[in-house]
RNA sequence: GGGCCAGUGGCGGAACUGGUAGACGCGCAGCACUCAAAAUGCUGUUCCUUCGGGAGUGUGAGUUCGAUUCUCACCUGGCCCA
């Protein structure tokens, strides 16, 4: 091997290698402990992004690091085929979502392979597909049969011209995003899952997962939202009694009105009364979004309407409001107010002039109300016999109370609300369900699943296709044998990927769901994927994972071990701004930047007109800010190698992750140096000047495979473990090839191609073969560091004086307290800043520095 | 509005358990090789400085012999919200 480094070529003869030798294709074997490896299955836009590089990149590291420690490495792969994207390029190209789908995949399956990834093919699944989601449907009759699905009326978004109901990302600034007509709020029956029957366990759960990131843990905490409080009734005048959730017994007494949502039956009875006004705030309410996110940021308001419920304790008429912040979904629909005592009660009791009335003297002194509420806990007031005591045996003393007048009794409620999993969509799994003509439902019997989805429809936007297509939605009923109708509703998608890391287990089981080959690759050692899943999707598929283990499925409570969460891909952006402030943004290939002798960046100009653009933020890559870069460009560009390894090394896993073409040359660059120090060991000329011994070269080599083991194994940290490599190549370059430095040069060399072959494995398989390594670097074990090596008998250390560094000494190793303080002392710097202070204490950190206190 | 996370040189980042701030890479500058350039190799590169040193990890406090790391408040940015 003599020539220079050819990516292309490389790439090209290591994946035909793999692909013809089935190298990544694995099997069950008791004798050899299992590890699975799983990157989030992408949505079959069409083009791989960089987040996917990054992601299915990190995967592979891990993958290919586990097999070469001896694991028996499962990695899988498929398609997340499902969803809206698939529905709108129908409507924009009159192509049937199928077609689309299936010509993506194949599309992306080729790139997938560009990149060399070690993937078991064979076992590729894809959700749209009848032998994958048959098995949902099952599962999903099963619910049913269980009592765990469910029917309940939901509130939608209903876009009233196209006639369809829409997601919330189609709603545009309250519009649909195709007919630009206001959406409206619309109640529908729809199927819902009782996820909140394992609220308990999904969030014990947690504590059994070491592997999982805090900050993941925490949002699934908050999002299931476990809070203990009691369940009040007020009666209402002519009407059944309003039911409200509160973790504030204590503040019951402070109550000033009562607040329910839109679309909340008290609501349809108070309009009957016909206040015009009444009926123009409802109907806005009624005409927004059913967005969270929309709701929760809009500015509240309300309107009284003009019926009293009646306060369980005290008997007074308190006022019922309607506002625009509380949800129907939520809880029961209605909240009770204390102004005093919470800050949203508070701001909206102000601006609708409602009484605020303090019933909680909090504990550290004053609270000023005409400023804020007070929300800390305390000793009631004004709360007639319960005055004087506080909140905690306040709480325990109104809840007894409550509950031996039937008027309340303690609940444990949860923020986590029943899965709603009913889609009014065409491009997803059919509902396996049949409307019997008395609108009697009955699940499709097993024998007759899948309800196969029919693939030659394309939807025009103006609802789903499924509906009216008798070829579907006519069938005599298994229960009756009268003609029935098939339900038209979809899946939500979250459905399908709830449990696709199960089914990789099983390729070609057509008799069940699962069978014992899950068992062997359960639970999934390791997960990776956007955080932006942290909560719905990861919620989703540790609750399907406990629905299959009851079913007798899977044996184990949980399906991930461990979970990587991966951060996006940014860019620089370029624009400029016309007057009426919109920005037209450049490509960075249309840019030049412009920079001063100390290299920083003075300005930059568009290549078209030589006039300045604007240097903007990093940003997401997206079409709409021109910054996104074609994986499949750079891979033509610099190799598969080089991307894969600049994506590893420009930032921690779970950190954004900056694109850099200058960045990319920085990885290439490496590989070359790289390289041309194999070609130069198999020379057995140096690769550089010399001046390094052998003996050092050899510690730092140890010192290496240790950090880079511990780096990507324990730390995760991919970045740090290059950097390592790089540093060791670096310094490969200063020893001399003649004498001692021979042997330690070459078995350098060995190991540093094992290392680097999990970031790098095309180059890294050509060099193992220059080297004269004749078993496959696929399989060949990691090296290990001798840590006789790493042990060093003088250590320098650095000298602080009150905390300040001063200077640096050389200890033996061995060397006592009392040593270190004469030897530290006798610096000639240190003695001149102690100064003959006296001493007032000596503080030893061994193998890194002292302290001299004066 | 709520929840979560992050702010360190010109830039991406490192510092793992409270112990040498700036590893590694990019960019920039210089040198070597070259007729020249590219490529490659080598050296330097936080800021200020009277060359003794001083300042410095978003801002302000606190704990500590010692804080990028821990605590509190604030500012800015990002992600998610069925």
């Amino acid at each position: 091997m003599s020539q220079s480094y050819d990516p292309a070529a490389v790439e090209a003869q290591a994946q035909s290698h793999w692909r013809e030798a089935a190298t990544f294709s694995v099997q069950e074997d008791d004798t050899r402990e299992k590890f699975y490896c799983l990157s989030m299955f992408p949505y079959p836009s069409g083009h791989l992004h960089m987040g996917h590089v990054r992601n299915y990149t990190l995967g592979d590291v891990i993958s290919r690091f586990k097999r070469k420690r001896g694991y028996n490495v499962l990695q899988p792969m498929g398609w997340d085929a499902f969803g809206l994207p698939a529905e709108n390029a129908a409507i924009q190209n009159k192509v049937p979502p199928a077609d689309w789908t299936y010509a993506n995949i194949d599309h992306m399956r080729q790139q997938l392979q560009r990149l060399g990834l070690a993937y078991d093919w064979s076992r590729e699944l894809a959700t749209c597909k009848p032998d994958y989601y048959r098995w949902e449907q099952w599962l999903f009759t099963q619910m049913i049969e269980r009592g765990l699905a469910y029917r309940k009326t939901a509130v939608v978004n209903w876009d009233p011209i196209d006639q369809t109901v829409l997601a919330n990302e189609q709603v545009v600034d309250g519009r649909g995003w195709r007919s630009g007509a206001l959406v409206e709020r619309r109640e529908i029956e729809q199927w819902f899952i009782r996820i909140t029957d394992y609220a308990d366990e999904l969030l014990d759960g947690l504590d059994a997962l070491p592997g999982w990131p805090d900050a993941v843990k925490t949002m699934q905490r908050n999002w299931i939202g476990r809070s203990v409080g009691i369940e009040v009734q007020f009666t209402v005048d002519g009407g059944a009694p309003l039911t409200v959730f509160t973790t504030r017994p204590d503040t019951l007494m402070g109550v000033t009105y009562l607040a329910v949502a839109p679309e909340h039956p008290l609501v349809d009875q108070a309009l009957a009364g016909g206040d015009a006004a009444l009926r123009a705030f409802v109907d806005e309410c009624r005409s927004s979004t059913v967005s969270e996110a929309v709701i929760e940021a809009q500015e509240k308001a309300g309107h009284a309407l003009g019926i009293d419920a009646i306060h369980p304790i005290s008997g007074e008429r308190v006022p019922v409001w309607v506002a625009n912040f509380v949800l129907m979904s939520y809880g029961t629909g209605a909240v009770m107010s204390v102004p005093a005592h919470d800050q949203r009660d508070w701001e909206f009791a102000r601006a609708y002039g409602l009484p605020i009335r303090q019933v909680i003297e909090p504990a550290g002194g004053h609270a000023d109300l005409d400023e804020a509420a007070i929300t800390q806990k305390g000793v009631l007031v004004n709360s007639g016999p319960y005055t004087g005591l506080d909140s905690q045996a306040a709480f325990e003393r109104i809840a007894d109370a409550l509950e031996a007048d039937g008027k309340g009794r303690r609940r444990i409620n949860f923020r986590l609300r029943d899965w709603g999993v009913s889609r009014q969509r065409y491009w997803g799994c059919p509902i396996p369900v049949i409307r019997e003509a008395d609108g009697a439902l009955t699940p499709v019997p097993e024998a007759d699943l899948p309800v196969v989805l029919p693939e030659d429809l394309a939807p025009d936007g103006s609802g789903s296709p499924l509906k009216g297509y008798a070829p579907f939605t006519d069938v005599i009923s298994p229960q009756t044998g009268e003609p029935a109708q098939r339900e038209t509703d979809t899946f939500d998608t979250f459905f399908e990927s709830s449990w696709y890391y199960a089914r990789y287990c099983c390729p070609g089981l057509d008799t069940a769901m699962l069978d014992q080959r899950a068992d062997y690759w359960l639970p999934v050692d390791q997960y990776i994927g956007g955080v932006e899943h942290a909560t719905m999707h990861l919620i989703y598929s540790r609750f399907f994972h406990k629905v299959m283990r009851d079913a007798g499925l899977v044996q184990s409570d949980e399906p991930f071990k461990r979970y990587l969460p991966q951060g996006m891909v940014l860019a620089e952006c370029f624009f400029r701004e016309s007057t009426d402030g919109k920005k037209t943004y450049f490509s960075p290939d249309e840019v030049t930047i412009e920079r001063d002798d100390k290299g920083r960046v003075t300005r930059a100009v568009a290549d078209a007109d030589a006039a300045p653009v604007t240097v903007g933020a990093l940003e997401k890559m997206s079409k709409s800010k021109r910054n996104g870069v074609d994986p499949q460009s750079a891979i033509e560009q610099a190799g598969a190698d080089a991307v894969r390894l600049f994506m590893m090394f420009a930032a921690p896993p779970d950190q954004t992750l900056v694109w850099s073409d200058a960045g990319l040359e920085g990885a290439s660059r490496f590989l070359g140096r790289y390289w041309r120090l194999v070609q130069a060991v198999v020379a057995g000329e140096s690769a550089g000047q010399g001046g390094v011994s052998a003996v050092e070269a050899r510690r730092k080599l140890h010192e290496t495979i240790a950090k880079v083991t511990d780096d990507i194994d324990r730390r995760q940290a991919f970045n740090t473990a290059i950097a390592a490599m790089m540093e060791l190549t670096n310094l490969l370059y200063k020893v001399d090839a003649a004498g001692e430095g021979a042997a330690v040069l070459r078995e350098a060399a060995i190991a540093l191609t094992q290392m680097l072959n999990p970031f790098a494995p095309h180059i890294t398989r050509a060099c193992w073969q220059a080297l004269g390594q004749t078993d496959p670097i696929e399989d060949a074990a990691w090296p290990e560091h001798d840590e006789s090596l790493l042990v060093a008998d003088a250590v320098t250390l650095s000298v602080q004086v009150n905390g300040k560094m001063r200077g640096r000494i050389e200890v033996p190793a061995s060397a006592d307290e009392e040593q270190l303080q004469a030897i530290a002392l006798a610096d000639e710097n240190v003695a001149r800043f102690v100064d003959g202070k006296p001493l007032r204490r000596f503080i030893v950190v061994p193998g890194k520095l002292v302290n001299i206190v004066v």
